[in-house]
DNA sequence: CGGTAAGCGAGACGGTACGTCGCGTCTTAAG
DNA sequence: CTTAAGACGCGACGTACCGTCTCGCTTACCG
């Protein structure tokens, strides 16, 4: 394979190509460091010490620390599809539970903070990744409630994209609450937020509608 | 009897006494230079410089970059009780609004990042500022929840610690949202929240479950 | 004592007047650190805090470090008139056995270092010291060298300025080699060098001028 | 056989080379500024400054602003050998003027006071600057009066090191005196000091003991 | 198969912020 | 008016990290 004739393409650019193993080893230090240390505290000298290589090679690929965290996270996340279990409390538990157990990660945890913070400060690689991985995940999430309000199991004139805003909020800030604030585990409270969403969603009847 | 040293009492301690008006310069200068260029990018230096203050002077008040901004942002905020209007509606547009109004602040949206990224990397400040400032917000707003649980306007049953996080969540997720994503201001973002969850807080029942 | 009736006199200044005993105090540390740590490392607080003073109290009594440094070793100098033992032999062992042994006592030769580097950089200080002391030893060896030439024991067409110079810089380049380098105790050494010049001011005659 | 490392060879470290010129332009702005402003008001900030350079830069080279003095006055003594006119008058002369005239440049005298503050506050930059220059130029002038013993122009039982002591002392002595002091020129005094070890050391014998 | 263009580890470079320390001045309260 | 205590403005210190550069070497392709 090595001396395929060719084929046709691009061309490879000629030169040296660039080592893969390289790539794979500087996205892993990162990701390493950033759950070990945290986004501050992480170095381009300590990432390329760790990936072992020098720190030309690091920057040849990321222009910057923020890329390079940027690309580490990136590359972790996997596409799922929306759930279809048929009905919304299925469907709810299904998106949400695993999303919940991803929270738990230190790694998407540190990211979603950096995320975050370079938000704030007006980041061009917070507002791309935005788009990117969260609208994905929105977009699969709205699909599951639209479903739902075709069986009619939710109110077809909520707003679903406010929807969509609440129920994430309501997730992620369980993550962000600092670890000692928390005085259950994380996976457990979500559940009961699951739960809690459930009964909202599906209407609370309090004490009857007769009054 | 002249030498008496005051006996009890507070009894200011020996030597110069701090200048409070360099207190306040330093934390002005801070709240300044955050909105501005946002927490990575601001700089004790700058501060002092800002503040027309040695940089040793920011040094003897605060440890760290992390400790001032904490303190810039923690002297802005001033506690305010839980309204009272009688009917839950009422009660959250009134606890919910100034709060949307707060969050649309950059200076308190900068702190929240901050807050964020300190406690993914396990500072104690982020801790120490949750239960302080964080905490009073929680409890006045689930006194507002029981409330309506005792007026029956609101499910008995219902988690009211869940439920703060849930709309809590819900509000702080809208300031997070990259300016570029959001396509409408976010006080108009937040009351359309703020009337989502009343419809979902006090029983949602459009058009009935039969149909 | 402490009540008496004024007496007369220039009328003491009003006020308290100035603790004799911290002054005492503040020359005594400041010799006690140069001696420990040398001139660049002694530090106005290290100073005060010996002398178990404030630091105020010491910028009271002495401008600056300079000035602090420059006082405590010029109190430390008694002056001694010129010997007259009769003869120039007998003369120079009794000015400059003494003065070698000055030299061997860590404080004045680190006046003397601190001397030339304030010199070279032109403080007003070493000028000052330089007339008021060095001056005072000059001029009782010069008359003690006019003796010896009345007495027809030296050349009188000597230049005794310039033979002080030389016996002077002789001596003072004893105490300067670096305690490592020299191979005899300073005192050994000295006598040496007082043989020495005794050989070459009573004029040496090595084989005969008949040749 | 492509990859064979040299063998042996001095072969270069990997990773870039330093930058000669920076070398130069470090050495050579702390020269400047040590003739300007003196040892201790030099500092390293202004020096990085001067020959443009970054202030780790600096650090890199040098440990201390002693190292970084020691290695810039080193830089510019060259070795040069002991004269041989056939007369110690003439050898004095050759050896001594020359010297004369470098101890007129506030460089060195600048580094002198430098090396004697060292040295008394123990620093092992002192001793080896020592050893490594002045022992240098004591051994020359040393065998310069080695040869007017043999030729008999100097008592053949003179201490040779303790001569050459108080010849260096002498002329050191008369570069220190501070300016303000001094009331001829450097040059000018030097030449008479060694006229004066000339009469000395050739035996003085001026108009007789007999009158 | 030798040339060439790029990748690579190493590390120097200019710059900038850090947090500390010392200087010399000041402002308190106590005497 | 002195004293002890200590805050203050200033500015240097030595360190760390950033992002760029320059080395000598290696690795692929391309003619």
């Amino acid at each position: 394979m090595t001396s395929q004739p060719r084929s046709s393409g691009p061309s490879r650019p000629p030169g040296r190509p660039r080592d893969e193993q390289v790539d794979a080893a500087i996205l892993a230090a990162t990701r390493e460091l950033l759950v070990e240390v945290g986004y501050e505290r992480l170095t381009m000298t300590d990432v390329a010490a760790r990936a072992e290589v020098g720190r030309p090679t690091v920057y040849r690929r990321y222009a910057s620390k923020e890329a390079l965290v940027a690309a580490s996270v990136d590359a972790v996340r996997q596409p799922s599809p929306a759930p279809d279990t048929g009905s919304l409390r299925g469907d709810l538990r299904a998106e949400l539970l695993p999303r919940a157990a991803e929270l738990g990660e230190p790694l998407l945890l540190q990211f979603l903070a950096v995320l975050l913070v370079s938000n704030a400060e007006g980041s061009p690689f917070a507002q791309v990744y935005w788009r990117k991985a969260v609208a994905a995940r929105r977009a699969a999430f709205g699909e599951m409630l639209e479903r739902a309000q075709l069986r009619g199991e939710l109110a077809a004139d909520l707003d679903i994209d406010l929807l969509t805003d609440l129920v994430g909020g309501g997730m992620i800030y369980q993550a962000l609450r600092p670890a000692g604030v928390r005085d259950e585990p994380l996976a457990q409270r979500v559940e009961r937020v699951v739960e809690l969403v459930c009964r909202l969603l599906t209407g609370v009847r309090v004490d009857g509608p007769g009054s």
